[in-house]
DNA sequence: CAGAAAACTTACCAAATGGTAAGTCTATGT
DNA sequence: ACATAGACTTACCATTTGGTAAGTTTTCTG
C-alpha cells in the first residue's frame, strides 16, 4: 500500500527535473503546476516565490549529489580505484537522474543569488578532492600536476561526457545506456592513462 | 575614420553575447534593443522573429568558431602538436569571446529547432577530428582508444575548463587571464599524458 | 528633384508570467 | 459540535514578452 507522496515533495521533484533539464527561465510555474495536476498557487503556497523554489530545488540536488557520491566512494580506496568509484557513481547518477547534474551545471554557470549554498557545498567536496589528489601525488601514485587544475580537467571531462548527449549524437553515438557504459569505461581508461605515474 | 557598423551586425554581436552568456529565454528582445539604443521593432525589422535571430546568431557563432580553429590548426602538424594548437585556439577563443563557446554549448545542450546547422557543422569538424585521431593511432603516436569516445572526453575537458569560471572559483582559482593561461598549460599536459603512446 | 525602397519609430495587442487576495474544503484537536 | 489551522482553488492583477500595423525619416536612384 503506497503512501501518497506529499505535494511539497512532488513539486520539488518536478522542478528539479524541469530546472535541471530545461533551465530556470524556460520553466514557468504554470507549466510545473499543470504537469502536477495542481494550480500555480498551490506551488506558491509551499514556496513563497519562484526564486525560493529554486533555492529549495538546489538544496535537494545538493543532497542527491552528495549522497550519490558519498555512497559510492569507499573511504579506504586509494589511487585510481577511488577515482574510478567516483566516476562510476557520477555516470550512474547521470544515467538515472540527468537532471541533478544538469541543475548543478546550470547553477555553476549562472551563479545567481541562490547558488551560494551549492557553491559552498561544492567547495567542501572539491577541497576534500584536492587533498586526496595531493596525497596520491606525494605517495607517487599519481603524476605531478597542479591538483586544482587536474581536478578541473577531470571534473569537466566526466560531467561533460555524462551530460552532453548532443555532442555524442554529433559524433555518431546514440546516447543510450550501452553507449553511456562504454563512455564510462573509456573515460576511466582516459583518466587512468593521464593520472597513473609510470 | 571609422566606418559606422551596420545595425544588423550590431544586433548579431549583441545577441551572440546575450544568448551565449545568459541564455535564450533569459534574453528579451527589449533588453537587446535598449542595450543597442534602438527599439525592439528595429530588431524585428532585420530578423522576422526571435527564433530567426537565434538562427542567424548561431550561424555567426559557427563562423567564428570555424575560423578560430581553422586559423590555428596547421594542417601539416602531426600528433600532439596539432592537438596543442587546437587547445590553444580554443582557450584563446574562450578568453577573447567566451560567448561563442557559451552559445555552442547552449545549443548542443538544448538541441532545439535552430540547432540543425550547428549540429551539422560540428559533425563535419568532429568527423575530421575522428579521422585525424585514427591516423595518429594507426601511426602509433597516440594510445589506442575508441576515437569518438576519446574526442568526447577531450572536447568535454577543454570546453569545460575553458567555460566553467564558477567551478574555477569553487576551486579557489580566480578566472583571470593568468589562471586561464595556467589552465591551458595544465590541460595540454593532461592531454599529453593521456594521449601519447609510450 | 521626384519617388521609391530601406531603415527605422510610435502605437498597439494578445498571451504568458510571477504574484496577491480571498474564499473553500478538510482534517484535527477540544 | 465547533473553532482552527493546513492545503489548497478561484479570481484577479501588473508587467513582460514576442509580434503586428501603420506611420515617419533617411538613403539611394533615375
Amino acid at each position: 500500500m503506497s503512501v501518497p507522496v506529499p505535494t511539497r515533495e512532488r513539486i520539488l521533484d518536478s522542478s528539479l527535473a524541469a530546472f535541471g533539464l530545461r533551465g530556470y527561465d524556460s520553466t514557468s510555474l504554470d507549466d510545473l503546476a499543470s504537469d502536477l495536476g495542481i494550480t500555480k498557487q498551490a506551488i506558491l503556497y509551499h514556496f513563497s516565490s519562484k526564486e525560493h523554489l529554486l533555492t529549495a530545488t538546489i538544496e535537494l540536488a545538493v543532497r542527491e549529489l552528495g549522497s550519490a557520491l558519498a555512497g559510492a566512494a569507499d573511504q579506504q580506496a586509494r589511487g585510481i580505484q577511488r577515482i574510478e568509484d567516483l566516476v562510476r557513481a557520477t555516470f550512474s547518477l547521470a544515467a538515472r537522474r540527468p537532471e541533478v547534474l544538469g541543475l548543478v551545471r546550470l547553477v555553476t554557470r549562472q551563479g545567481g543569488t541562490a547558488s551560494g549554498e551549492l557553491a559552498s557545498a561544492m567547495s567542501v567536496m572539491l577541497g576534500e578532492a584536492v587533498r586526496f589528489v595531493e596525497t596520491e601525488m606525494v605517495a607517487g601514485r599519481f603524476r605531478r600536476h597542479d591538483p586544482r587544475m587536474l581536478l578541473l580537467a577531470v571534473y569537466s571531462a566526466v560531467v561533460g561526457v555524462a551530460t552532453e548527449p548532443e555532442v555524442m549524437r554529433a559524433l555518431g553515438l546514440e546516447p543510450d545506456l550501452r553507449s553511456l557504459v562504454k563512455a564510462r569505461r573509456e573515460t576511466i581508461e582516459f583518466l587512468r592513462a593521464a593520472l597513473i605515474a609510470d
